[in-house]
DNA sequence: TATTAAATAGGAATAGTTCTTATTTAAGAT
DNA sequence: ATCTTAAATAAGAACTATTCCTATTTAATA
């Protein structure tokens, strides 16, 4: 039963539970590349067809600051929105503008390490992503 | 003569020397916190009352084509240059929106010898940058 | 000094996002 | 089950950063 795990996620940021929120935490949970707000409506507008495009920011307003999604820093003029939670990085292609998600814990540890050791003067870190600026190889686009 | 240096680097990239160009340059050498299109116009108008706010943007545009000029990933609605093109990382301020360069060779090697063992499939890497979050420490603001 | 392709000024247009307000609704109380 | 009310939404206006358009100006070269 998804829906409904929509909804307690809902009611554990202590936000009432609404088609419009649950159907943008549907497409959130879906679209795995880092959707724009228009990417976002887009789906949601398959089964919400009257849902306006200021529900839709001011729903994800919402769930950034509870902390339900994160904003991806990007060098567009579009904001780019990510519901994964775990601790990643992201690959930025130059060509498609794709933005994919990079695990890598082992990397993770030799950050945490090497900042554990090497403290930056004035500056309390409280996350530390990598931003890996290449191209996709173009053999399957 | 300074003037002469940014006159020199125009020519350098095959740019016509203009009053505007030489200007914007000059903003950009001397703002060295990634500043916006505004605060860069700000800088310019002090000495060029007349610059239209559209020549601003286009010869940006252009610098970051004829890469003398890279744009500062963010998650705001407004873009932010980068005059700076040794290889360096940035401090994010999550309150003050500050942001500010950051060396570190030994990091850089670091990341380079991790990521020659450690290929990712299907992605050329040209560049890798850490968005290192975090708040500076309020002592002096 | 004359030529000309390129650059700029000024302002209109666009696009992404935020704001405003009347209406609707979720959730708790009765 | 109905009532109550604070919160959420729809619809569209407003806002803001950026891009586009074009008449005019200018840098570079001859
Ligand atoms: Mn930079
Ligand atoms: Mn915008
Ligand atoms: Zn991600
Ligand atoms: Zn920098």
């Amino acid at each position: 039963m998804t829906k409904e795990k929509y909804g307690n996620k809902l009611k554990d940021s202590n936000l009432k539970v609404t088609p419009q929120r649950t159907a943008v935490l549907e497409a959130l949970d879906n679209l795995k590349d880092h959707p724009t707000a228009d990417k976002i409506k887009e789906y949601v507008v398959k089964n919400n067809p009257n849902i306006a495009v200021g529900t839709i920011y001011k729903t994800l307003e919402t769930f950034v600051e509870k902390g339900m999604v994160n904003r991806v820093k990007t060098e567009e003029g579009v904001m780019r929105y990510d519901a994964i939670l775990d601790r990643h990085h992201h690959l930025y292609c130059e060509e498609t503008k794709r933005i994919e998600d990079f695990f890598d814990d082992e990397l993770n540890e030799i950050l945490i390490k090497y900042f554990e050791k090497k403290k930056i003067s004035n500056f309390a870190i409280k996350d530390i992503k990598l931003q890996i600026i290449g191209t996709f190889d173009s053999k399957k686009n």
